[in-house]
DNA sequence: TTGGGTGTGTTCAGTATTGTTCAACTTGTT
DNA sequence: AACAAGTTGAACAATACTGAACACACCCAA
């Protein structure tokens, strides 16, 4: 490599991260720590950037070269945006999301306003309402119905005036109505990607485990009919389940997820994916009681990654971005906010890979 | 070899990849490093590029001829990175997309290297191996073949090591291999949009021609027979209809679209969507002959926004976010070399909407 | 305030790169 | 064939860059 690459490398690692540790990058550079400093020096005596105990930062934006400006007035005011977030809850799901969206706020130094309607239709328009009364700028909303297609909050979001995205649903039923961008979670893959892991570790019959009403149910499912297929496995309905939620109370639980695992054994399936990782908690307890051994005599993915580590055996999980989630969600918003930099201003409809975290309940 | 085809190779080097190590150019070259030096002292006397230790690196932009600028302090470049871009064609279609990839390479000042397969697999391979052997920092690709499904070409993405983006192709059907990120124009949306507003207009029979053999073809008919779907429209195959190139000649080609028209007539079609609006302007000429008036009798929107507005009646138009596609691609593929900045680690796949642009030929 | 740990710059030896010089070679001309 | 002009590659001394050792400066926690 170049001096002159060298230095390179170090300025554009500055643009993009605004700081940089000398050691670290001598390592990653595969280059002495001596070189390193010795090019930041180079580079600070051309005011390129500040030297700091332990790497440098990147130099202030007024000074691209060797220079003094007595710039009196520093603090550059940005222009401050309220962005208005709606969610069905702040408990199940969305605090992932909703991190992810104060994350990107607070990085771009707007302000968040959260409602949450508790799946409930006439709370979210009254959230909806008062948000846009208080006049944010920007809505994220995620709607309590699965599909906004015909909904009064559809015709809400269509004039709100600002821009809108969509957060976890689909938009594909609503095109005509006003400019909503969306961002969702891509639960399919997030199936697929489990289903190929386990067929990979060998399981040739491979049974899926659905937590009841939830709109994450469906998607996931279509995917793992689909890696199925994809591998050239037959069709099988009868490897899906639903695991309803207790009705009577809490001790009624186990008793669905006994019955799901009475099924599967019947039927020779040697893994399962378990939506929601609370359930698949229940369901390894179940696996362990009837001294099964996970992962060598039955293999556990858990469809999402809130407590999957915390078990006796820790799950391999699939884990949907939420936190990605808000923040694209947030990003985009902002970007049709602010004077549509060139180009784009195309709507976006995003899709996020979920990731599969491989822990001891999958393992080869 | 010629001394100027080595000046040549040099400075296509330094286009590529902003930087030269002598030795190491030598060395491939099969020539030796006082040859080399030489002619790099003879170009950076040209202003063509900068001399520095160990071999050159690019001239700055603003010299692109022989000058002589006394100036000590060079005006540094801004810190870079290198993409390359694999398109099938650079006439039909492309050029919208790579003016974004261009836009938006300049705004972050990155360098874009651009490769053209023909529709040709082997060539395409070959450009991508050479854009990877020259070390480049990401990939923006549209393969030629519609799927990735278990080509060659997805093996090369896979494990290219850096970032790749998929541009207006699909990945669905390639999730286990390599990281990889896509940007789609939403061509089956483009089409609802169409029809909805041809529903809107009165019309109730709508219908469809496609350009033989053209990926968007697919897409844009699901689009259609979805939105009539939607609609209440019972669905009716023998609307759409296939644009068949010319084979003989250019004479042939009215003929095609005479005949398609007639059979919209006689289904008692009142507008249709023409695919490629080069067929579109000819469709036109076609109703006008026949004293239809459009779009009193016919109304016409096309399917591409080339040339719609250019004819004797300017056409409506579905415009394919081109521009954008290339825009975001290019960001997306920077934003994953870029240290990640907070969150976002999750693989995107974006869709991005065609817009409508409405002119004479469907007006109410 | 006082240590221990970490980061910094100096020095120096080793290595890589550079430009000079010159001989060998190619090409076109006499 | 001989020559001049231009180009190329090898040898080599001068120079620039690099990494390791080490003494010192800085930061942080007790």
């Amino acid at each position: 490599m170049l001096p002159e690459d060298r230095k390179e490398l170090i300025l554009r690692e500055l643009a993009m991260r605004g700081s940089l540790n000398a050691a670290e990058f001598a390592a990653k550079a595969g280059i002495s720590g001596m070189t390193v400093r010795r090019d930041l020096a180079t580079l600070a005596d051309q005011g390129l950037l500040v030297r700091v105990h332990g790497g440098a930062v990147a130099a202030p934006e007024n000074s691209p070269g060797p220079q003094r400006t007595a710039s009196p007035s520093r603090p550059r005011r940005l222009p401050m945006a309220t962005i208005g977030m709606v969610v069905p809850s702040a408990s199940y799901y969305f605090p992932g999301v909703i991190r992810g969206a104060e994350a990107a706020a607070q990085e771009a130094g707007v302000r968040l306003v959260l409602g949450v309607s508790n799946y409930s239709v006439q709370e979210e328009q009254r959230q909806l309402r008062r948000l846009l009364d208080n006049g944010v700028d920007g809505i994220l909303v995620t709607p309590s119905e699965v599909s906004l297609a015909g909904t009064d909050t559809l015709a809400l979001l269509a004039d709100a005036g600002v821009p809108v995205v969509v957060v976890e649903r689909s938009i594909e039923d609503a095109l005509d109505d006003g400019e909503l961008e969306s961002v969702r979670s891509d639960h399919g893959r997030g199936a697929e990607i489990a289903v190929n892991h386990l067929l990979q570790l060998g399981h040739r019959k491979v049974g899926l485990g659905i937590r009841e009403g939830s709109p994450t149910g469906p998607p996931v499912t279509a995917g793992y009919h689909q890696a199925l297929q994809r591998a050239g496995m037959p069709r099988d309905e009868s490897l899906v389940h639903t695991v309803t939620r207790p009705r009577t109370g809490p001790e009624d639980h186990p008793g669905v997820v006994d019955r799901i695992l009475d099924s599967f054994l019947a039927a020779g399936v040697t893994a399962a994916i378990i939506h929601s990782d609370e359930d698949a908690l229940q369901f390894t307890s179940a696996c362990l009681e009837r001294r099964l051994r996970v992962p060598e005599d039955f293999a556990i993915v858990a469809y999402d990654d809130e407590i999957a580590a915390l078990g006796a055996v820790p799950l391999s999980a699939v884990a949907p971005p939420k936190f990605d989630v808000g923040y694209q969600a947030l990003q985009m918003c902002l970007n049709r906010i602010g004077g549509r930099r060139s180009g784009t201003g195309a709507l976006r409809r995003v899709s996020l890979s979920p990731a599969l975290v491989v822990r001891e309940s999958s393992r080869s």
